[in-house]
DNA sequence: CCCGAAATAGAAACGTGTTTCAATTTCGGT
DNA sequence: ACCGAAATTGAAACACGTTTCTATTTCGGG
């Protein structure tokens, strides 16, 4: 059977490990300078620098800013998913579930605003050759939903796509200062009652 | 009565007029040059040279290369609102109307791919600083999706958002290459479907 | 243990958004 | 017609993402 995606097919090798901890010290570095911050306190100098890794290097590992950041973005919210599955949401209905995720979630994201700033600004600023990981973090923020509704038909389906793209504007309007931050939590709750019940 | 918001309170003297005209300048330079190459091709020197301005008197009309893209999209869509609403669509049911109006509305972005990419590029890394004009451009598209509802109750005004949101999150994914053109008209189609019938 | 290949370091240079500033031009009121 | 204020020009300089290149180091196979 192949490895799973993600996962290196070699045993670990010397090389494979140094190469693994370089980038997790880029990344790393990356999430401490955003947390400071945001966007523009991610200058790729001062990640090399305090990933302790050459400026040539840091762009062999992350072709770009802004995929650097969207590689973050899928680590961050791949532990989110992670954690969310393993507390499972106690409501009896799918809204309720899907509320309640999406709130916890939303408070995670609120922690470290310069961080999800960042990311979301990476995200909605994407450009082609990055549409891969977009996607990815799209399919993480869909399964997320869904994980909360619970079955699995079409119908469902597409009301997680849709609560995604709500969620993700709504992200994009708290990073870009134009609502405050609960106002996520509000729209994803009006959009959850009129698609789920 | 005070002026209308965005109208001059002064008659049109001279300086404003030449004002006028320089801003009218600027702004058909940078989508002349965004419907050439999208956001790389706007270049601010390129668009002070195309508009024979000089480049501090560029920023001095727009703080910023997004800023600048944010006011063409926010004309830009002001006059999709206004032909949308000089060409009511014809359908019996919200939701006909809706997808009519959207249907529409994405035909129009499509013939200028790169003009709507670079704009969406710039609403979606938005910065706080902008978020005036963001929102702006938020409540044109969201009025636009009101006045093919045709009602304006509570509900419809919360559907109304919901909609908005999915366009935006689904111009994302169609200028960031992760979706093809016609996938927003699906995603707006189905979401309308699931939210008002 | 040694060699060639691949990876990394280090530093310079380039491109483009943005800022700055002195000189000049344009405008509106007197 | 003139004056002071504001706007504009033109050009240089700065900041940061990105590219490029050579020397050096590290790794894995023979």
């Amino acid at each position: 059977m192949p490895d799973a995606v993600g996962e290196v097919a070699t045993p670990p090798t010397a090389l494979a490990r140094s190469q693994a901890a370089r980038r997790r010290r880029v990344l790393d570095a990356t999430l401490e300078l955003a947390a400071a911050g945001g966007f523009d306190a991610v200058q790729m100098r001062d990640v090399a620098a305090a990933a302790d890794v050459a400026l040539g290097t840091l762009y062999r590992y992350f072709s770009s800013k802004e995929r650097l950041l969207l590689e973050a973005m899928v680590e961050q919210q791949e532990d989110l998913r992670r954690h969310l599955e393993a507390h499972p949401a106690p409501g009896a209905t799918p809204v309720d579930r899907v509320v309640n995720v999406l709130n916890r979630a939303n408070a995670s994201l609120r922690r470290y605003p310069d961080v999800t700033a960042a990311m979301v600004r990476a995200f909605g600023a994407s450009r082609s050759e990055d549409a891969d990981i977009v996607e990815r973090v799209g399919v993480i923020m869909t399964s997320i939903i869904t994980g909360a509704i619970g079955s699995g038909t079409e119908r469902d389906r597409r009301v997680a796509r849709v609560l995604q793209q709500v969620w993700l504007s709504s992200l994009v309007g708290w990073v870009g200062g134009v609502d405050p931050a609960k106002r996520v939590d509000e729209d994803l709750e009006a959009a959850a009652r009129l698609l789920l019940e």
